[in-house]
DNA sequence: AATCTCAAAAATATCGATATTAATTGACAT
DNA sequence: ATGTCAATTAATATCGATATTTTTGAGATT
């Protein structure tokens, strides 16, 4: 009769339900990049049909999360230091970009949402490392939120995510809270409440290439 | 036994056929924007199972073409001014850097492709025009090919094809040939093989613009 | 030892049928 | 007339079973 676990009820599917888990095991590298993806195997794994998992990986394509050979089957994006550093770069460009064009068209709504989304992230930093990523990644959303530009912002989100990708690939552990992240968060949001764009770009590509400088020196091993 | 048309014998499968088709039709004009796309109904007109139109419209998602409501189906994704001016002004920023990249990293090999490709689409000129469009779009994208940021060049070819979704929406016929264009192209052509930064791109982004400002009109219809 | 061939095994792609879910219709009450 | 709700219809999502294609590997040939 009915299906298994919808915990609240919003969005139901096997496809979903795939796309989502496949997702979360790609970035996280539990599915290691460049491994092949098999239907059967995957099938097993999430225990559904093998259309909703294909139709999942179809859909992960979008993100670059997965790559698709014609007639071969699907494996997971290929990850090397390259890809990251075009990433990092690619990313900064982009979201730079964005958050001037945001800071040019602030609202009052806009710098509400930052206000919150910053506070909302401060107070998951105790908690469950996923509940602060999820409330990490919105903050960072919020302050391109107001670009006037979907497109853009959707770009930004992908790298975003590609991006945390390779933290998570070459951090194993997550021990690399040396830097004052909190700190870099207030000095950009900041900028941002004062419509300093110079300075709240300058503060957010410096928050980004930090962690990039980072990584990559983890990535030689 | 074996399948209909494969005419040349390089990529076949329903799925690839499917997408290729509806990509094509969509691109055209001819699936209208907003229009549902019924799997039956495709399912008739391309001849082919269910599966491969689903997986084929899952595709289409990454290129922005197709949209996907979960539980809901598919629809051609909607166009309006709005969308056109964003995809315009993305393009212009994105491709005025990567072509910038390009120049600076220029090779011979890099700068042989520009004139063969420039070329290709001289001699095409008088053909059918799926072959001239074809040329054209090899052309701007061998200008982006040496960026050395494939993403980069990815999101360049996909706003690329927006355009020219737009440019088939809005001018259902296509005497919109009253500017030179190929004068246009030889200009690109030149400052980039002297490696004229600057012109060159203020060339490409004026080819854009005269373009957009062409259909932004058309479409106040 | 290296390479080639070809059949067996494995995996992907596709089909046809069914279960689920959303959209529509129309009777009934307001 | 108009709004509500249940029954009906239509469409999507999913499954299980094949057909196709790719990969593998044992044996034959140089």
């Amino acid at each position: 009769m009915n299906m298994n676990d919808d915990m609240s009820g919003k969005e139901s599917s096997a496809t979903h339900g795939a796309y989502m888990t496949l997702r979360d095991m790609i970035l996280t590298g539990e599915l290691p990049a460049g491994q092949k993806l098999k239907i059967e195997q995957l099938r097993g794994l999430l225990k559904t049909g093998a259309s909703p998992v294909r139709e999942a990986l179809s859909l992960l394509t979008s993100d670059m999360l997965v790559e698709r050979i014609d007639q071969r089957g699907f494996r997971a994006a290929p990850a090397n230091k390259a890809n990251f550093e075009e990433i990092l770069e690619l990313r900064c460009t982009l979201e730079d970009l964005a958050l001037r064009k945001s800071i040019a068209a602030a609202t009052p709504q806009w710098e509400e949402q930052l206000i919150l989304t910053h506070h909302r992230m401060r107070k998951s930093v105790g908690q469950d490392i996923k509940v602060f990523e999820e409330a990490h990644k919105t903050f960072h959303m919020a302050l391109l939120a107001n670009s006037g530009s979907p497109m853009l912002e959707r770009y930004c989100a992908q790298l975003y995510d590609l991006n945390i990708r390779y933290r998570n690939l070459a951090a194993g552990g997550s021990k690399y809270q040396s830097r004052d992240i909190a700190a870099e968060h207030e000095e950009i949001l900041e900028a941002a409440v004062q419509y300093n764009a110079d300075l709240a770009c300058t503060c957010l590509l410096k928050h980004y290439r930090l962690t990039g400088e980072y990584l990559a020196r983890e990535m030689d091993a």
